[in-house]
DNA sequence: AGCACGCCGACT
DNA sequence: GTCGGCGTGCTC
């Protein structure tokens, strides 16, 4: 073999064990010096044609067999850097997934590919079957055949040697390119046409009165109509003419353009916010990787320490990467960012498109802009020379992907931060339980802010007790207190927001006749009545049906709704506060795109008086005008099966009650429940986190819960259930047998809903002390999980679970 | 994941 | 005797 020959090592896209490795393949000659490791590629695999990402070009092969060959080559630079590449071998491996999932998710979606087959003749085919299937087309796509009928014949054909199937893939990147204007005229020559056009002809004075204007500059096709209202056609009769030039520039979509905001400078840190600045900032200087816990109070001013440090790493020089729990729901925190450092900034989060995301991850790749803001995948931003990395409210457990790879972007983050050597920041007001420990373990570093920079006390939190009202006799979703609360902050025309952790009207409705509850027939859980479409709605597998009129069962007449929903307390509120103005927020009235913007709007606005939402509005809003919260429901959160109950109930309440009160007006909150007494409810009303903490953590130690252990969830589901009961209790023995030290197996027990969509779920609870330990038993089951696979059995492996439904 | 290869039942 | 069912194993 020629000894200049190069070889890529590929992991193709194929999510299964068998080949979650590298693949050798020869690289051609004409791209040898071309192809390097983090391109996509397309390599025959089998039969087929698919995807692969280059990790690795070499000049030999330990393959024992004759290699194939690279067929293209998707891009003209690497789409991974060998950061990600190493970052998601390891994921692979911690997550137990596969590395082609984990690179899959460090990319735009338009990175990806689609794949096609189709029919080709070849030169034996018949005249007759040339005719029949290609007399106007040079292929057959294998989707339009199959719904022409004409995949068994095309197949026979195949057999017969008259056709070959070929496997495409398309590329779903597209560079968006706008017209631009490129006059060829001067200002002479210009008058020279002016004067010779007819005087009907206004449209063509027109350009040529811009054309003059422009002074030999260029302009886009897309300002010159919208500014001066000259149609396409104009601009090309103008070209036929030879006054310009039409040509296709590159453009990066730009989701911001419109957003307005007021350069704003560095405010001065207080005391507080200084000393933990003081302490980050010699880490982005000498390059020294530290985990920082910025704990501070709800308004003691983290975003400002936060935008100091960016600002630090860029007058370096360096990156910085800001990661929010949603961005979609704090336009102020892009605002702000946006206001700072203008088009430094690019923002990724789930409401752009397609085609936006892509743009504004090149534009980090690129290094157009080097500061990134996002959700959670905006961990695998592109940058380079990472400064710093920050994580406001670390404790959200939308930073776990609950599906795979079931990443944890903290857990990345403090990766990245230990490759490129720089400061990992988490804010919260109140840490996960695992990073507060941590911090006092001195694993990470703890940095306190305690003081709030407007000087306002924290709002007075009440708990009030729903059993009174209900011994009263009041039956309303509304206590007598909160009732006459609301009453008085209308009166003074603040405002007000409610929250309750569940949409809909009604959680269930039983017939009172024969006692039948509407169930959805693929999931073991209740129909939830929706009244604003007159459904009853599955909230798990989605099924809708249509609104009962009597029941099913008996006939009887006398359907009841039991337990509230978002639209039924919506519907209390006209009734209580007629001359009220109500907005909801739920997953039912933001669906659409631009629709949080236009219900927050309204609150801004004060054209809504009272803000009735899910814990979506628990999340970042910041309007100086309510001054009143209330939490209809705090039960729904504390009883879900799941150790971090209390400490998710807790953190939810503290931050509701942080959006009380943020202007200069005083706020309060009040906290229902039928368990006036939890300790959860009480740490919160005092404002205590240290002391929830503490509580927490000795439960969680009695218990053997994380922090003091680490937990893997492995769950089963089949659509029979004594398959998947027994696969659990093999996965249940795998582990007994491996009897690794310090690990306790609980389980198999039925998931907390035992069916969804037809499938049943089973788990088994692993907890463990050492990682290393109980690494190669579980990558026996998943290779067994492989075999079941087969059989329609399905496992499902999670590191550190947040949910367990 | 796909796809081919290969070994057993009901049909021209 | 063959067509086709889906169990098994492989893909550089």
């Amino acid at each position: 073999m020629a000894n200049n020959q190069r070889y890529a090592q590929v992991i193709v896209d194929v999510p299964t064990m068998q080949v979650n490795h590298p693949f050798d393949y020869i690289i051609p000659s004409q791209w040898a010096n071309f192809v390097t490791p983090g391109m996509r590629v397309q390599v025959p695999f089998g039969v087929r044609e698919v995807l692969g990402f280059v990790v690795e070009v070499s000049d030999e092969s330990n393959i024992d067999r004759e290699l194939k060959s690279i067929s293209a080559v998707l891009d003209d630079e690497p789409v991974l850097t060998s950061e990600m590449l190493q970052l998601g071998k390891e994921l692979a491996t911690q997550l137990f997934t596969f590395q082609i999932l984990c690179f899959q998710t460090m990319i735009p979606n338009l990175l990806k590919v689609d794949y096609t087959k189709v029919f080709v003749p070849l030169p034996t085919i018949s005249w007759e079957h040339q005719q029949q299937f290609f007399s106007s087309q040079k292929e057959v796509s294998w989707d339009a055949a199959n719904q022409n009928q004409q995949l068994a014949t095309l197949m026979q054909l195949k057999s017969a040697g008259e056709v070959a199937v070929e496997y495409r893939l398309k590329d779903k990147k597209k560079i968006k390119k706008a017209y631009w204007i490129q006059p060829l005229l001067d200002y002479e020559e210009l008058q020279e046409v002016e004067s010779q056009l007819r005087p009907q002809a206004t449209k063509q004075q027109d350009l040529v009165a811009v054309l003059m204007d422009l002074d030999g500059e260029n302009i886009s096709a897309k300002q010159l109509k919208a500014s001066f209202n000259l149609s396409m056609q104009t601009i090309r009769s103008g070209e036929r003419k030879g006054w310009l030039t039409v040509f296709e520039k590159e453009e990066k979509r730009d989701p911001y353009a419109d957003l307005v905001t007021e350069t704003v400078e560095p405010k001065t840190l207080f005391p507080e916010q200084q000393q933990a600045f003081n302490r980050i900032l010699p880490d982005i200087h000498t390059h020294r990787h530290e985990v920082f816990l910025l704990q501070g109070v709800t308004g003691s001013g983290k975003t400002e320490v936060y935008l100091q440090l960016i600002q630090a790493a860029r007058d370096l020089d360096k990156t910085a990467l800001l990661l929010v729990p949603e961005i979609g729901l704090t336009p102020q925190m892009v605002n702000q960012l946006k206001g700072r450092f203008g088009n430094d900034v690019a923002v990724l989060h789930s409401q752009l498109t397609a085609g936006e995301r892509f743009d504004e991850w090149r534009k980090l790749k690129h290094g157009e802009a080097h500061i990134a803001v996002g959700a959670r995948s905006s961990i695998f931003a592109p940058l380079d020379n990472l400064g710093i990395i920050i994580i406001d409210e670390e404790h959200e457990t939308t930073y776990k992907q609950n599906n795979a790879p079931r990443y944890h972007a903290r857990e990345v983050a403090k990766w990245r931060g230990n490759y490129h050597q720089c400061p990992v920041v988490l804010g919260s007001a109140t840490p996960s339980l695992e990073t507060r420990a941590r911090a006092q373990n001195g694993v990470y570093e703890r940095l306190t802010l305690t003081k709030r920079t407007n000087h306002h006390e924290l709002p007075d939190v009440q708990i009030v007790d729903m059993r009174e009202e209900f011994k009263h006799k009041n039956y309303y979703q509304f206590s007598r207190k909160l009732r006459d609360a609301i009453t008085e902050t209308l009166a003074r025309h603040e405002q007000v927001a409610l929250m309750l952790n569940r949409r809909g009207y009604a959680n269930y409705i039983q017939c009172m006749d024969c006692g039948h509850v509407f169930q959805c027939p693929n999931c073991d859980v209740s129909l939830t009545r929706h009244n604003e479409d007159k459904t009853l709605k599955c909230h798990y597998c989605g099924h809708t049906e249509a609104l009962p009129q009597f029941c099913p069962e008996c006939r009887g007449h006398h359907l009841q709704s039991f337990g509230t929903g978002t639209e039924k307390v919506e519907q209390e509120i006209m009734e209580l506060f007629p001359e009220a103005n109500v907005v909801r927020m739920d997953n039912d009235t933001t669906r659409r795109k631009g629709s949080h913007q236009k219900i927050l709007n309204k609150v801004a606005n004060h054209e809504a008086d009272i803000l009735l939402g899910t814990q979506m509005i628990a999340k970042g809003l910041d309007f100086p005008n309510i001054t009143l919260v209330g939490i209809i429901n705090a039960d729904t959160s504390l009883y879900l099966p799941n150790f971090r109950a209390s400490e998710q109930t807790f953190q939810l309440i503290t931050q509701m009650s942080g959006r009380a009160g943020r202007g200069d007006l005083p706020g309060q909150v009040f906290v229902q429940t039928f368990n006036p007494e939890h300790y959860a409810l009480q740490f919160a009303k005092a404002h205590d986190y240290e002391k929830f903490y503490a509580y927490e953590m000795r439960y969680r130690k009695l218990n053997h819960y994380s922090p003091y252990v680490f937990t893997i969830r492995l769950t089963v589901s089949h659509f029979d259930e004594k398959t998947g009961l027994r696969t659990a209790f093999k996965i249940r023995r795998l582990l007994q047998e491996a009897d690794v030290p310090q690990t306790r197996i609980l389980g198999p027990s039925q998931s907390a809903i035992a069916r969804i969509n037809n499938q049943y779920y089973f788990q088994v609870l692993y907890h463990y002390r050492n990682r290393h330990a109980i690494q190669p038993i579980l990558e026996t089951i998943k290779n067994k999980a492989q075999e079941w696979d087969r059989d329609h059995i399905h496992v499902m492996m999670d590191v550190e679970p947040m949910s367990f439904m």
